[in-house]
DNA sequence: CATGAATGAGATTTCATTCAT
DNA sequence: AATGAATGAAATCTCATTCAT
């Protein structure tokens, strides 16, 4: 048991050491030696955990974007009106976002790298699905716009990663006045 | 002058170079050496036009964003609802995104690496200066919302990047439907 | 006992993955990981019967040449005409090799590499003992050439190794009329 | 003409650097870091005159297979008895073995290793054409046995490889007399 | 006795960049 | 101005071997 927690808690400290090295000097930075270094392993321990450097990325973007969406989705009643409910879902997105920089910055890193399989891509998107169903149920009352999914998307979430983007650099900070006035152009978009 | 002229060339071929081989396999997969040989010239002419790679890449996105938004604002008639002259831009931009793949491509791949610098990207938004005019002239008649450039950028245009995304790889069709509702939405986010 | 039986099972069992996995892979691709999970063993528990890589091999070279050499010298009379005895052997020895390719493949990779130590080749001669026997009988006789041992084996029965090499490789079927051929050649070669 | 020079150096002393490596340690002692440094070059250079490994071994092989043959079939005389001009041959290979026994020795080394690609083989093998014309000769002569040059290679020249090995091992010297008598088995096991 | 976990050392290969010409 | 040759440094990954349990 003992040995297990170790093992687990190798493999936590390898995906932490990734997020942050990638965090602060992109992919290209994220050398093995140095994910060894900062877990304080050898490099060759990596590879009894992951098979590769692309199975460690993909494996740390389906850990961290399902830690996004499992508090994208917390506190999640159906008792609300579906507006409320879509505020709360992309609040608390936004929130996650802003408390936790680095896995951010990461998941945007990743959107556009050969280095993320398009297999693990889909397997991510499918956390997203209440997010998917609470669509199609407004899209059933007629309060959300007739559209595919991908194009809901496109316009109520991702533009949080630009905002996101432009407030770590200072450009723009997303204080409360700005989140709410997001937040309404994200509903305008989507809904009927 | 031929002079002038041969080194233009050089430098053209190899921005076009650049973009081609990113294109086909990531900023990783294009080596100074690949491009070199791509423009039919040596590694070491390449310094003579750019300092390192960072700036070759650098100048590349100028160049790309410089063409993009050049073909965003062709036909750019004056005297024509504020909506319609949106919808001209929008669509503009989007054709050439779909005419172009090579280019959309490649400034998806830079919107998260810390490959471009930051005030690369805020030279490249100086390109923009119409767009934001526009938005400001609306703002001002109370047709778009009274919000930051920024956000009605992220609100309007940049979605337009995911859908070229997962146009590329085949999960969603960009076809005119597609194209109206994505358009539809974009303007009912930013619109007053 | 059973403790013993299980300690010699484990032994075969590596020495048989061994044979294996330096048949697909060259004596490169037979890691010690390899060769353990084959095995069904730790890699760990290898060092309780070899205490090198190179001690496993030389061990299974002797297992081997001795397998080889005992189903040469099998049903070994001695109440026949002294070609007649050295034809037999022959012809068991050629298919001992056809009929074990890996064990033929084996030996065959380890008569250039250093990783077989000049002693073990050595031990490994000396279960040729019969045939050089038979030899110094043949010279007394008259009936073979009165030459070193060395030089008769290099002539009569090393070809072989070409053989079987070039036959594995479908440039020349080991066939009866090949054979005969061959066998012919070689006692051409060291009878008086 | 002095840039072209120095290029055909280097890759000379590239391929001696890895004769004698591979000659001290086996092919896998001979690393691409060892070779560099004992061709005083940078281990980056080697890349740019043989694409792997691989290809290094490859080209090795047939620059040495192409010396010996080179040697075996110098002062090639057509006036004189078939059997004479084998006898030649044999000894000049024999000669060139002896006075080579790094070139030698690896060719042995080579003999059963996959870094060999079976095409590379096949080339290594066409040097050995005079010798093949010789046979084909000998036997519409009625001299040489009529059989597959595969099978008087193996029984006439494939022997001198065990004669080497053993003498580099000091278990039999490869004096006047020995190299007569062999070549006397190397006759006896093709002449009809 | 047996092992899973761990690793230091080293393998091959690549790359952005420089330098002599 | 232009370049082919060259490279130091570093990348990913492998392997024979050990050790705490």
């Amino acid at each position: 048991m003992a040995q297990l927690q170790k093992s687990i808690d190798k493999r936590t400290a390898l995906l932490k050491a990734t997020l942050q090295l990638v965090n602060s000097g992109g992919i290209q930075g994220a050398s093995m030696a140095k994910i060894a270094k900062a877990a304080s392993i050898s490099p060759a321990t990596i590879y009894l955990f992951f098979s590769s450097k692309q199975e460690l990325l993909n494996q740390l973007y389906l850990s961290v974007k399902s830690s996004f969406t499992q508090a994208a989705f917390v506190n999640y009643a159906e008792d609300i009106s579906l507006e409320k409910r879509f505020k709360t879902i992309w609040h608390q997105m936004v929130h996650y976002k802003l408390k936790h920089p680095e896995e951010a910055s990461f998941l945007s890193q990743c959107d556009n790298t050969p280095m993320i399989d398009d297999q693990t891509r889909q397997e991510g998107l499918l956390f997203l699905a209440p997010l998917f169903d609470l669509w199609k149920e407004g899209i059933s009352k007629g309060v959300i716009k007739n559209s595919s999914p991908y194009l809901l998307y496109a316009h109520s979430i991702y533009p949080m990663a630009f905002l996101m983007n432009i407030n770590s650099k200072d450009l723009c900070t997303a204080d409360e006045n700005i989140l709410n006035e997001s937040f309404q152009m994200a509903w305008d978009s989507i809904k009927a």
